[in-house]
DNA sequence: CTCATCTCAGACGTACTGAGATAG
DNA sequence: CCTATCTCAGTACGTCTGAGATGA
């Protein structure tokens, strides 16, 4: 039975209004993520970065050097977007843009020692900023928190992209 | 110690590299929410409604009537939206704005027959698209994922709003 | 209080350029 | 061997949506 039929059927009289916003996942996800995404934000900006500086340096980090194009795939930055990201992150000398010399369409970014010096920074910035985040949970309630999402975002985003 | 502090030392020889873009909360909640956002948007669509109707129609049904700002405060609809998203809805007939006779400045928003029928019907298709959306979750999981998400909206609008 | 702009940011689409790949 | 065509990388620009400030 679904929770509609459950509360609302007319034969039932009043319906029992068990506060059916404040339940809906969808509601408390683009709610909880405004809030989120503001305190991220404004962290980082206070730290002169943005979450997209983040992972682009990240992701060059983990992965190694790469293309444009696959720093967007591993970002999830649109490629439009990414042009604007590297160039904030090259002026400030935290990423090297280089033409590859196998196939010039592209080009290869690579991390600087600055732009680790830079990740590292950010990584204890963004630690304090989830602390805040996620206060009121124990650590197992935010690993539980995290691998719930974790296993959502995975299935939609395989079945949808 | 902190999770960058433990995985970046530079004394360390090369960073153990977990994955840190996947595991962070802010970045699930984000790309978690432009799915859902999007999931649920189009469905509601196909069903020529948008979420802020559901959200307007629910809280008359639990709530009773009200002006716009009760409502706003009720919905977490912004003030200056509620405008429109009233105005489409009384064009299809699902709500009634009448003059409040007690203070005449302010408008009482009521629901009519038709929109508690609406409302029923938004029910299934809501329930329908959750389904979706939390598909890869048991009833349990779908339960703590709404009680810990519960606990840090709260958490967060108490502290900052 | 209601209501109308207006700004700002994020996600995303379109289209152009220059450079490989490939088929006639 | 050319060259027309197709594809792909990077880029500029523009649209749409949501949040939110401001000012009647």
């Amino acid at each position: 039975m679904t929770r509609a039929e459950a509360m609302d059927v007319p034969h039932d009289g009043p319906p029992r209004t068990p506060d059916r916003l404040r339940r809906l996942a969808s509601r408390l996800l683009s709610q909880l993520t405004t809030r989120s995404d503001r305190l991220i934000n404004e962290g980082l900006a206070r730290a002169d970065a943005r979450k997209w500086h983040y992972a682009v340096l990240a992701s060059l980090q983990e992965y190694g050097p790469g293309s444009q194009a696959a720093l967007s795939g591993r970002t999830g930055i649109y490629r439009s977007d990414m042009v604007g990201v590297l160039n904030e992150l090259a002026e400030r000398g935290l990423v090297e843009r280089a033409p590859d010399p196998d196939d010039r369409r592209r080009n290869t970014i690579t991390i600087s020692p600055r732009g680790r010096r830079r990740l590292r920074r950010l990584d204890t910035v963004l630690d304090e900023l989830h602390d805040e985040l996620l206060a009121p949970l124990s650590p197992a309630e935010r690993d539980e928190l995290v691998r719930l999402l974790t296993r959502l975002l995975d299935h939609h985003t395989r079945t949808s992209s």
